[in-house]
DNA sequence: AAATTGTCTTGACAAATGTCAAGTCCGGGC
DNA sequence: GCCCGGACTTGACATTTGTCAAGACAATTT
C-alpha cells in the first residue's frame, strides 16, 4: 500500500524535475509527498462541478480529463482535455475564489494527487522546484491558449481539426470524436465531414 | 525633459502599487526607472514585426495597440488590443526564443516604457513589488484568456459581441469596428449586421 | 476646397456549418 | 450469446456567416 503511493508521487516528481531540469532534494520529495493526497476516481466521477469554488489542484498520475460547460440550451462545450501529468483546476474559480461556470469529469479511471491552494501557496516557498514548475507552467500554458485562441478566431474547421492532429495527436487516440468536435466549437457531423474530405487528400 | 521622464514613470509606478495593493520602496523605484526607457512611437508604427524574436516588454503608457498575424490569404487576424497600462509582449517568441508569428502595431500616436527581457528577470528578482506584478499579471490574463476562449468555442457572432461590449467597453470607442470584427473572428460585414440586429431588441 | 482614404452599411449571392433524422457498427453489461 | 447504448456517419434541409460589389459619409491629407 506504502509502495503504491510512493509510486504514484514519482510521477510527480518526475514531471516536476522534467520541467525544472534540476533534481528534486529529499526535503523537497518530503514535504511535497506530505501535501498531496492521493485519490482515486472512476470514470464518469466530477473533479469539480458548476456552482463549486475550485479549491484544490489536482494532477493527473494515470487517467484523463476533460474540463467542459453547459449553456442554456445544454450544449456542452469542452475547454480542454487533461491526461498523464497534467493538472487539474478552473484558473478563474480557484483566483477569485468565485464559483465555477465548468465541469471537470474524469473520462477514464484515474489516479490522481490532490492539494489544497493554500498548501499550494506554502509548497511554492518552502520548495524551490515545486516554485520552479508553476512559473514553467503558467508560461507553457500562456502559449497554448494563445494559439488555441488563434485558431478559433482565424481558422477553418479543417484546418482547426489539422492543427489539433499534429500538436495533440494523443487527443485522437483517447478521446471519442464527439469530444473533440467540441473542443474544436464544431457540430460532431460537421467535425465527420471534415475528417472524410482530409482523408481524400 | 527630466519631469516627463517622471511623470511616465509614475504611471508605471502606479500600476505596480494598484496591483500589488503595496508601496513602492524609493529603492525598487529607482531600478525599476533605470531599467526602463521611455520610447515614442507614432500611429501605424510596429512595436514587433513578424519574424522578429520579441525581446523586449512593453508598457503602454498612453496610446494603444493591437497584435494580429497575417494567414496565407493575406486575412488579419487580431490577437488582442492594448491600451494604457497594457503591456505589449508576444510570449511564445520571448519565453521560446523563436521568430514572432504576429505583429504588434500602434493604433495610435503613443507613448512607452520598453524593457529587455533580461532585465525583467533580473527586476523582478531585485524587487517584491515588481514580482509580484507580473505574477498577478499572468494570472489575469489566464483568466482573460480562458474566457477568450470560451467565447470562441461556444457562443454565436451575436453573443461574443455583446459579451466584449460589457467585457471591454472602451474597446468600442477606442478601435474601429473592422478590427472588433477581426478580433471576434467575424468578417466587418457580419458584425455590421449582427449590431444591427442587437439595437432592435 | 478638393481629393483621398478609411469606415461602415447594404444587397445579392455563395460557402460553411448546424440541425434533425435515420441507420450502421461496435463493445460493455446482463 | 443477446441486447442496448454510445460512437460515428450520412443525407436533406435550415441557418449562419463569408464574399463581392457598391455607395454614403466622415476624417485626413494635400
Amino acid at each position: 500500500m506504502q509502495e503504491a503511493i510512493f509510486l504514484m508521487h514519482d510521477s510527480l516528481f518526475k514531471h516536476i524535475e522534467i520541467r525544472t531540469s534540476e533534481k528534486l532534494t529529499d526535503y523537497e520529495k518530503e514535504i511535497i509527498s506530505d501535501a498531496f493526497a492521493k485519490k482515486r476516481m472512476r470514470k464518469r466521477q466530477f473533479f469539480l462541478q458548476e456552482g463549486d469554488v475550485c479549491k484544490h489542484l489536482g494532477f493527473i498520475v494515470k487517467g484523463s480529463s476533460r474540463m467542459f460547460s453547459v449553456d442554456e440550451k445544454g450544449h456542452e462545450h469542452i475547454i480542454h482535455f487533461g491526461l498523464e501529468s497534467w493538472w487539474l483546476t478552473d484558473p478563474e474559480s480557484s483566483i477569485q475564489l468565485i464559483p465555477s461556470r465548468y465541469f471537470i469529469e474524469m473520462l477514464e479511471d484515474s489516479e490522481l494527487l490532490v492539494i489544497s491552494l493554500p498548501d499550494v501557496y506554502e509548497l511554492r516557498n518552502k520548495s524551490r522546484g515545486f516554485d520552479l514548475t508553476f512559473r514553467a507552467l503558467d508560461k507553457f500554458s500562456t502559449i497554448a491558449m494563445h494559439k488555441r485562441i488563434h485558431a478559433a478566431i482565424g481558422m477553418t474547421a479543417e484546418e482547426r481539426f489539422s492543427d489539433l492532429s499534429s500538436t495533440y495527436p494523443e487527443f485522437l487516440k483517447r478521446f471519442p470524436m464527439n469530444m473533440i468536435a467540441s473542443y474544436l466549437g464544431l457540430s460532431p457531423e460537421t467535425l465527420s465531414r471534415v475528417r472524410k474530405n482530409a482523408i481524400r487528400k
